[in-house]
DNA sequence: ATTATCTATAGATCTATAGATAATGC
DNA sequence: ATTATCTATAGATCTATAGATAATGC
């Protein structure tokens, strides 16, 4: 064991070992599935730091000892969290940075396939995001991830900007033009990031509404009108279903967002 | 002492009490404020679960078990900390919601005064409002304000949707224009809290031109075009000078946001 | 006498390791 | 023999309390 390298584990495979002295409240998943399935879910409510390695057992039905014989530390377990979580945006971004469409129909598909990736996954994995523990060196590389997705939207989002607005920006803001366009990649980042806050402020919402709602008023807050957002909305369908089709191959046991 | 019912502290009286053991770096403030100070930096650095009283009182230069001369618990300084963060805001909520100027014109004001407060504020103590310690019955009170405070929001954003976008959303999104409006209202409220975000990410950033993005960016999410906004923003520049005269009578002893 | 610190410590954690044990599979 | 659990525990915390002590102020 501890060999997770790939984020992706084997189901199940037979009972081999000591029987668990708990009541196995999950047969059909392997223990560590178990055991990020229960991560997920107290890092998520409780916070990283607050969230002890003997509750994660208790929730899994086995020891807190027996944890460590599938992950080598608790730290592990939030970092294959944090990995997986960011792996099917990451993807998506990579396709669409370079597929054959204009850039703001590509920008509506990401925000899109994120936005229903945030609000599809379980537990609302997204808050692990904003986890205190993420900024220490142990989490670079999953740090490093999330910025080159943020790199894709920054292209994205530039490319996407009305020249109409591009010309506004420079009148009232003068001097800080450059300032403010990239001050928008942070806020249309912000806006797509706030589908975690909202369903951690009310869970189960009316996803479909909400990812509409977002992906339409970020192109809003890139100068898009009404007409421009819905030729733009209409052709960003059909790249997602290109997009979920490539996405769905890549990871075949993956939840799949963007419907 | 432990009278925390209000919120803000004399500042420093006199030299009575053992003297610490170790040097005091600001003498000028109450140890209390000293203590608060050290606690923001260390809740929003490393979260509250991962922050010891021992490493708050070492940042002090007093034993830890001195804290507790001071505040009654841990919790409470937290507690003390978030009811300080949201008071402005709620101040100028509170006189928004019924002064004398466009619904746009206030909400305009309300977000520029809010981003400039969270922008300002020492230790980006905005990050505070995401601990997963808050969400504990503890920090009720707390989370009540804040549901207030985007009570407010909410009415104005409601109240700033042009009647164009509004009659869009019935058409579009045909059955749900209803659940669409509330969720412009987070998308709004996210897009304020992205400063949180921003600051975490880039510390010391150009305030001015941050502010006034958002502020607009917020205006074109709600569906009003260029001109519109330039009106708008005029307008609120004047009501929030007025505001800043009034919280500043209310809250001497602040920080002033909101240039 | 009052105030604000100090020292010392109780009692409750918490992570990770060592080594035993109860299954299955060859 | 291998696997996946178990029990037991070391060692390092961490919060809060009890009671002593070193200043100032009356």
């Amino acid at each position: 064991m501890w060999d997770h390298g790939q984020v992706i584990d084997a189901p199940k495979k037979s009972d081999r070992g000591r029987p668990r002295s708990g009541t196995n409240p999950r047969p059909d998943l392997s223990a560590s599935e178990q055991i990020l399935d229960a991560a997920a879910h107290l890092f998520v409510e409780r916070g990283y730091a607050a969230t002890s390695t003997r509750a994660i057992a208790e929730e899994v039905g086995i020891r807190q000892a027996s944890l460590y014989y599938h992950f080598p530390s608790k730290e592990q377990i939030l970092e294959v969290l944090l990995m997986r979580t960011v792996e099917p945006s990451m993807h998506a971004a990579t396709y669409l940075s370079t597929a054959a469409a204009a850039p703001a129909v590509r920008l509506h598909a990401l925000i899109e396939f994120d936005t229903a990736a945030l609000l599809g996954a379980a537990h609302n994995v997204g808050t692990l995001y904003f986890l205190p523990e993420v900024r220490n060196e142990r989490f670079a590389a999953f740090r490093a991830e999330r910025a080159t997705l943020r790199g894709v939207y920054a292209a994205l989002i530039s490319e996407t900007i009305t020249d109409h607005l591009r010309g506004e920006l420079g009148e009232t803001l003068t001097s800080d033009a450059a300032s403010a366009i990239g001050y928008l990649v942070d806020v249309v980042f912000g806006m797509v990031e706030s589908v975690i806050s909202i369903r951690a402020d009310r869970p189960s919402e009316a996803a479909a509404v909400l990812v509409d709602t977002i992906a339409q008023s970020c192109l809003r807050v890139l100068g898009h009108d009404s007409e421009s957002i819905r030729a733009i909305s209409a052709s960003a369908s059909e790249v997602l279903i290109e997009l979920n089709r490539v996405s769905r191959q890549d990871q075949p046991g993956q939840d799949q967002p963007g419907g």
